[in-house]
DNA sequence: ATAGGGTTAG
């Protein structure tokens, strides 16, 4: 009921839409085309009605006539002209008039610095803004606003910094586009703490400042404390429009909070909020991120306009949930649809979606079509990881060691994962181990690397090197992102750490966890004690084995929500060996569908079988 | 005349 098809203006900032063949009020076109002598207002007028109606040829011709009658614009009619340039996407005639000024003052050089950020040329942009310090031009709040959209490279935010401190020198930092524009760009660079103090000191707020901190957060994936303060300044009075929305479900994408998320649809079908086509695309991800393809699905097609974004969260939804199928098929819609071209994301989701499907050779000919150019997308680093994913998983681990040694580019740590990943699977231990070394050497603080290694001798029983592994890993500093998987019911989301002791349930979870391990193993699981690193007897290894926060998760799932409803847990990380062949069993022995969403794909689990075939 | 926040992938 609540997807009722909403057709509204596609989105004004799309630059592309200019019409070139309007009708520009007669009079004052024709004075300027048959020889009137011009004056300032006529000028202006007629530029003005360009600009807006983004007349790119009809301002053409008024320039062409300024110069054939030798009329000599004024900074202000020439700054005019670098607007509707920009507007009409030609950043070249805008930079020739801004060449060809006798004098600049700070509006002009603004126009140009944004000009150029439009267009996500950040490092012309941060020049100018550099040549425009040089000439001695004082920028204002316009500029500071401006230019720091540009600040988001590692150099940028270095000049970001330094901005900073002219703009407190200048006495700008209590103005509010200005700090939105600052807090995002600390926002953008982690410097999540440097951003929330530049807000808290904001002598005002509004909907887009109060839109960048809460964005900021989730972007970071501090999903839990973008929600908070969204739900804070929302009690403080704050006005939420598309955008702010846009940022509350990337939230609840990264929490998988479907019943939240769909609240915040709902909300958003209820209210004035225009649907544009950056809401819906959230939407698609958001119900794809917490399991819900069939809604995705409906999302995508009741649009009235997609985007390349659209397509690409459609194919990477279908793509994280094991349906290569799908994935092709909607792939195959696409390239027909000649107003969207496939980019660089779109060969990423359609080839990891032939790897996660098991589609492997139809994944290879697409990689084929894109090296032969049949498809235009340049193949880059992450397409040739995928590539190394589906021979793997096809079991060409050879193969796929060959093409990496072949590869333009220098392995990275995630190929060398795919690798080994793949040797794990199909016990292929003299090419896992040299992956294994590569990532050892790269990553050498990372203890999932070490995990999987474990995994694969323990499958080939070298235990002797799992133990040196094990010691190796003590001498090193090894950190482990802490693993947590979490559980929504009734809009509440419970998470759960290893060995978890806070849950006000914690009892009841904790006599389940054990007494499914007891039942699975009269049926045939066997705990998985490679998965356990530490150096302990096997007792307490299989402890710690059952205190992982997936199994926490799980078995709360199993005593708390109705038998009718699939389990949904989702975890930070990659799932476990263990943990997974732990949910398969709750699958088969309860007949419950469980759900479950790593770092990298979905796991559907049904009846003993998972829809990633085990291949992850 | 010039300005800030947003969606997919990694």
């Amino acid at each position: 009921m609540f997807l009722t098809r909403h057709v509204f203006p596609s989105n004004s900032r799309t630059l592309s839409t200019f019409t070139t063949h309007i009708h520009l009020q007669q009079p004052l076109l024709q004075m300027a085309l048959h020889g009137f002598n011009m004056k300032f207002e006529n000028y202006n007028a007629i530029l003005n009605e360009c600009v807006n109606k983004r007349a790119f040829r009809e301002g053409q011709r008024v320039h062409a006539h300024m110069i054939k009658t030798r009329y000599l614009p004024s900074v202000f009619l020439r700054t005019r002209l670098i607007v509707l340039y920009t507007k009409c996407d030609s950043l070249g005639d805008a930079h020739n008039v801004f060449d060809e000024m006798p004098e600049r003052n700070v509006v002009s050089w603004t126009a140009m610095i944004s000009a150029y950020s439009q267009r996500g040329y950040a490092s012309q942009a941060l020049n100018l803004f550099l040549q425009m310090l040089r000439s001695g031009t004082e920028p204002n709040e316009f500029t500071f606003a401006t230019v720091l959209t540009s600040c988001t490279s590692s150099l940028g935010f270095i000049l970001g910094r330094q901005i900073h401190s002219l703009i407190i020198k200048l006495n700008y930092e209590d103005h509010v586009f200005v700090g939105s524009s600052l807090l995002d760009m600390y926002a953008k660079d982690g410097k999540i703490h440097e951003a929330r103090t530049v807000f808290e000191c904001l002598p005002e707020r509004d909907v887009v400042s109060c839109t960048a901190i809460i964005s900021g957060y989730a972007q970071l994936g501090l999903d839990e404390e973008a929600l908070e303060l969204f739900r804070r300044l929302q009690g403080e009075g704050m006005k939420s429009n598309y955008v702010t929305y846009t940022g509350v479900l990337t939230a609840l994408s990264g929490l998988a909070a479907l019943d939240l998320g769909k609240q915040v649809h709902n909300h958003v079908l209820r209210s004035e909020i225009p649907s544009f086509v950056v809401l819906q695309n959230s939407l698609i991800d958001m119900y794809s991120k917490c399991g819900n393809l069939t809604y995705s699905r409906r999302i995508f097609d009741t649009m009235y306009e997609r985007t390349v974004i659209s397509w690409n969260a459609m194919l990477v939804g279908y793509s994280k949930h094991g349906e290569g199928r799908e994935v092709l098929k909607l792939f195959t819609l696409m390239r027909e649809e000649t107003k969207v071209k496939p980019d660089s994301v779109t060969i990423l989701a359609v080839l990891s979606g032939c790897s996660h499907g098991g589609l492997e050779d139809k994944g290879l000919n697409i990689f084929n079509d894109m090296s032969s150019g049949k498809i235009e997308v340049e193949p880059k680093m992450e397409h040739y990881g995928c590539v190394v994913d589906l021979l793997g998983r096809s079991g060409r681990v050879e193969e796929a060691f060959e093409f990496i040694k072949k590869m333009p580019f220098e392995p990275t740590a995630a190929i060398w994962g795919s690798l080994l990943g793949a040797c794990r699977v199909h016990s292929n231990v003299d090419i896992g181990e040299f992956a294994g070394q590569q990532l050892l050497e790269i990553e050498p603080g990372n203890a999932g690397n070490y995990v999987i290694l474990s995994n694969l001798y323990a499958s080939a029983g070298r235990w002797e090197d799992v133990s040196s592994l094990r010691d190796l890993m003590l001498k090193k500093t090894v950190t482990k992102e802490p693993g947590r998987s979490s559980i929504e019911l009734d809009q509440v989301l419970h998470t759960f750490h290893a060995s978890d002791r806070s849950h006000p349930r914690r009892e009841e979870i904790c006599m389940k966890v054990k007494e499914l391990s007891t039942s699975f193993k009269e049926v045939g699981y066997v705990p998985d004690l490679s998965c356990v690193l530490h150096d302990v007897d096997e007792e307490q290894k299989e402890k710690i084995l059952l205190g992982h926060s997936e199994k926490l998760a799980l078995s709360f799932g199993l005593i708390a929500s109705p038998a009718s409803v699939p389990i949904r847990v989702i975890k930070n990380l990659r799932i476990c060996v263990d943990c997974h062949n732990f949910a398969k069993y709750i699958s088969k022995v309860y007949g419950r569908e469980v759900s479950l969403r790593d770092k990298n794909r979905f796991h559907r689990i049904v009846g003993g079988k998972c829809s990633c075939e085990d291949y992850w």
